[in-house]
DNA sequence: ATGCCTTGTTGAGCAGTGCTCAACGGAGCA
DNA sequence: TGCTCCGTTGAGCACTGCTCAACAAGGCAT
């Protein structure tokens, strides 16, 4: 509210901006702009207002580059999650049985880093909205693919709804374990790398033998 | 919106609800309105204009048993909580060699059925929101629990943080599950029992010895 | 330069929503 | 008959999402 007690239009945007930017510069510096904004509170309390004071612009510009709040809320959510999956992507250089144990570290890092943002995204909004749900599931599935590959394994619809309930384990697990942390944190990722391992194991399918096929 | 098309102040009122109901019955009215409201859409889209019409109220009223339509929904939240605990709850007279299988049954049943407002409460309201990351915790640690109770095992901090992680991957697995069934529902269930036993297997602690002290 | 056109930008203003508050009125009781 | 709770009302304020007609700053042809 009396953020900077500025009745002045000035009213201290965050870069100078001198004005009438490119259209593709501005959505950027609007979307980056929820972005920082999405670091300090959830995307429902972000309003129109604030965001164009910070850019310095009117209200009724934001509205010619997001026909409606929900699609500037989407637009940040979007950027958020090609963020958190290009941060959680592949080591490459990384040997081949060390791959599942940092790609676990780095989402771990990940969420540790950034846990609010991010629970404000996947708990925050995904309710009940269909078009969240897509983007979140979109996104989600980079994230199996990356596991799966850093696994070694060729992805099965069985196997990817496992990998799936084990990202759900990840965040569930280590958004509490920040909260209270009871072991260090080497451990955790030894024991999200064990579950990861006793889930998928090879002998999802009962009526196979328990070696499974062809090992 | 145009729901009823009614402009006349009587407006369809869910109960005919003569007037002057005690407080506590108001009370439990609107909530129960609120849980009804919350399997068709997300707590941020019921409004209170929409539950006080349902109720045959003014939307004034309203503000006298919940100060805040923030402690309105926090209420709702509570409630849905408390109902999904209860279903959840202990068999009883279920065998104890059964009494996990039976308790993952009830659980995925219960986010079969009531998967839209479940999503909606989980996922819908928690981001950034303190109070209702701990209503949201205290639910889970009731049925972190259940499962232990079901599992035989004394709650330790470690055991603890893995069967409420464990939670996270049976919420996950069974969303995905939903939307794309891959296989058969009573292999999710033996899916979902096998994740928990392996995940909570006696050998968290590295410096033990790896049987574990005195089984 | 001059006029024109494209296009980013503005600001007043409407509608809807959360919330307040002073006043109302029916039920019970002396 | 009058008094007093107390559940209830409804006007109204502040704010926010959203619209729209008008504006102004370059670039382009003349």
């Amino acid at each position: 509210m009396a953020v900077n007690a500025g009745q002045a239009p000035a009213g201290v945007p965050d870069p100078p901006s001198g004005k009438r930017l490119p259209a593709a510069e501005r959505r950027r510096q609007l979307i980056g702009i929820g972005l920082q904004l999405l670091t300090e509170r959830p995307l429902g309390e972000i309003t129109v207002e604030e965001v164009s004071r910070r850019a310095g612009i009117s209200r009724g510009l934001l509205f010619n580059y997001f026909p409606t709040r929900r699609d500037y809320h989407l637009a940040i959510i979007r950027a958020a999650m090609r963020r958190m999956s290009r941060i959680a992507e592949p080591p490459e250089e990384v040997a081949e049985d060390m791959r599942v144990k940092v790609v676990i570290e780095r989402f771990v890092a990940f969420l540790e880093r950034r846990r609010d943002p991010y629970v404000a995204i996947i708990r925050g909004v995904a309710g009940g909205d269909a078009e969240v749900a897509e983007i979140y599931a979109e996104s989600r599935n980079l994230l199996v693919g990356v596991v799966l590959r850093a696994l070694g394994r060729r992805p099965t619809p069985a196997l990817e709804l496992l990998v799936a309930g084990w990202l759900g384990f990840v965040e569930e697990t280590v958004l509490t374990w920040v909260n209270r942390p009871v072991m260090p944190r080497h451990e955790l990722v030894r024991l999200l790398e064990r579950a990861l391992l006793a889930i998928v194991e090879r002998r999802t399918a009962p009526r196979d033998l328990p070696n499974g096929p062809a090992a």
